[in-house]
DNA sequence: TTAACTGCAAACTATTTGCAACGCG
DNA sequence: CGCGTTGCAAATAGTTTGCAGTTAA
């Protein structure tokens, strides 16, 4: 999960300014536990900030990508965003369509590693993705 | 792999016809170990073929994939289609841009189906994407 | 024969870009 | 005060849709 705190500090030390639209979009992911959208998050900060054009949206949520402090997921109804940095897995719900995590055995992620590895590749991140149903839908 | 003979099939159980454009994607995806997108599928199409209209190549690739003999991956360099359909992970490679498939260990995929049922959920569908570099660019 | 399919063009949606004005540090 | 950032609008790219004409079965 996001703390803003923190991002403002790994902002500042690239030399990116704390603008308040950035304050806002961090607010926002601060706490999420969910992976909105760039139209989600667009929705809620233009809510409380009206005039933030979408386009400052997207440079501020590649600016957090490049970062590091947030992860992009494309699925096949659009980017989501993911604020939780710790390794797991996501679940796209086919009923509600939600994504959910699913926390994964760190055992597993290795062993997909070593796989790859004997393969003769140099893997540098692993994602799992499942679609099915999630614990409210199943 | 896909077969097209066995494509064929499938298409006329389900009373679809077989039309010579079809019938021109089906023989590029036959014995391609590659996963093109769109616009390469229908680059080789049109040039044995000229004339077919890209929307007639998205027509087709959709009803593969509603038919289950071709599978869409997202990336985010857009939608690669995968003729294979036997459980395998893909690597992204940030080198020079190919997915690569990877074999994996079938404990490796129950055991994150397991894990996702421990949630709760009911995975349908496991999908394991890896970024990094290919054997070739490694 | 006729329902499915194709080709074309226009419509859409999501994302990116160029640039002048703005404002954080 | 200067340079990173913003907001706007226009450009782009990828995909979808509507429909009249075509064609496989």
């Amino acid at each position: 999960m996001l703390d803003a705190g923190y991002a403002e500090q790994a902002l500042k030390a690239k030399g990116m300014r704390i603008t308040p639209q950035r304050r806002a979009i961090l607010a926002y992911l601060d706490g999420n536990e969910q992976h909105p959208r760039i139209d989600e998050i667009a929705q809620h900060v233009q809510h409380e900030m009206p005039g933030v054009a979408l386009s400052t949206i997207y440079n501020n949520v590649h600016d957090l990508v490049d970062l590091g402090l947030i992860t992009e997921l494309s699925e096949k109804d659009g980017i989501h965003l993911d604020p939780e940095m710790e390794p797991h897995a996501h679940l796209h719900c086919s009923s509600c369509g939600k994504i959910v995590d699913v926390s994964l055995d760190q055992t597993i992620e290795s062993d997909i590693v070593k796989a790859a590895k004997l393969s003769g590749m140099k893997p540098r991140k692993v994602s799992v993705d499942m679609e099915g149903l999630c614990p409210s839908c199943a």
